[in-house]
DNA sequence: AGCTGTACCTGCAGGC
DNA sequence: TGCCTGCAGGTACAGC
């Protein structure tokens, strides 16, 4: 489910209603969500405190609370942070965990496949996560420049792989990736090293406006994906390439195809993004 | 260093 | 209708 834009989105929708909020208990019924916490102690340690600031970094929510403690919460696949003001609500099949809070509202993590994650950490321990050290340059953050993006494809590998990888940009998966590199005309296996000047440049636009109009929509809804509000986003009819295979292509006609890239289903126009084009889109 | 396969889970669509 | 397979928005890790 989530990439930047959905993860954005959550945080957006709840921040206004759980900060300066106490927590009064966690629930916890899924104790796999908690890999580098002892569950009893993450219990012990969260109850009590306050919400003091809720942030974004790549695909992770960070919730800094009092005392120097950090909720942070990475959604994987199907993970949804869902705000309950009404404690009546009743509570669906796949609720992993539930936080209290001292005036009867709750925060729900519903996760069906049961990928996602939470740790409750010092910001001095973010080394304790793989992942969350590592990230790379922020997409939406003025440090992503075209100079940092011809940087980062210096290397000899795939392009979409590269795009993936957190640790090189924070926050762009699939979906994204295929439409970037779709508006920029650019074919999903080409070697990084490959792109042109005038690619990388319209790479960069590419991956910022994406990313800005998917936020703009509320994210992309394939199935799971929800805001904090629990609506689902609109990007999904705004993709041009993701998912639309068999489909013809907006630009050309050609038919959009289907192959897996580093391991992941890729969608592409054999037209408008071929191998061994260079600046043409 | 980069790539591949596997693993973590559940549910759903498609083929037979 | 049921069984089986493959696939899904993410990422860590082992092994080549």
């Amino acid at each position: 489910m989530p990439e930047l834009p959905e993860v954005e989105t959550v945080c957006r929708t709840i921040r206004s209603v759980v900060l300066n909020k106490q927590i009064a208990s966690c629930q916890v019924n899924y104790p796999r969500l908690l890999p580098k916490n002892d569950l009893d102690q993450f219990v012990r340690d969260i109850q009590g405190r306050v919400i003091v600031d809720l942030k974004r970094r790549g695909k992770y929510i960070i919730f800094d609370l009092d005392s120097d403690l950090q909720l942070i919460v990475h959604l994987r696949m199907t993970g949804q942070l869902l705000f309950c003001p009404d404690s009546n609500e009743s509570v669906t099949k796949h609720t992993s965990a539930i936080l209290y809070f001292t005036d009867g509202s709750q925060l729900r993590f519903v996760d069906q496949r049961k990928f996602g994650t939470f740790y409750l950490l010092r910001p001095e321990q973010w080394h304790r996560v793989t992942g969350l050290h590592t990230l790379g340059v922020e997409p939406l953050a003025k440090e992503f420049t075209v100079e940092k993006l011809k940087e980062l494809v210096k290397r000899p590998r795939n392009i979409k792989s590269l795009l993936l990888d957190q640790k090189c940009i924070a926050g762009l998966g699939n979906i994204y990736v295929d439409e970037s590199l779709f508006r920029t005309g650019i074919h999903p296996q080409r070697q990084a090293n490959s792109l042109t000047d005038t690619e990388i440049t319209k790479l960069h636009v590419n991956i910022i406006q994406v990313l800005q109009e998917a936020i703009a929509s509320q994210g992309t809804t394939i199935k799971d994906y929800r805001t904090g509000s629990g609506d689902t986003g609109y990007f999904q009819n705004k993709l041009l390439v993701y998912g639309k295979a068999g489909e013809p292509c907006v630009n050309c006609n050609q038919i959009i195809e289907k192959i897996r890239v580093a391991g992941r289903g890729t969608h592409y126009c054999p037209n408008c993004q071929r191998w061994d084009q260079e600046c043409e889109a």
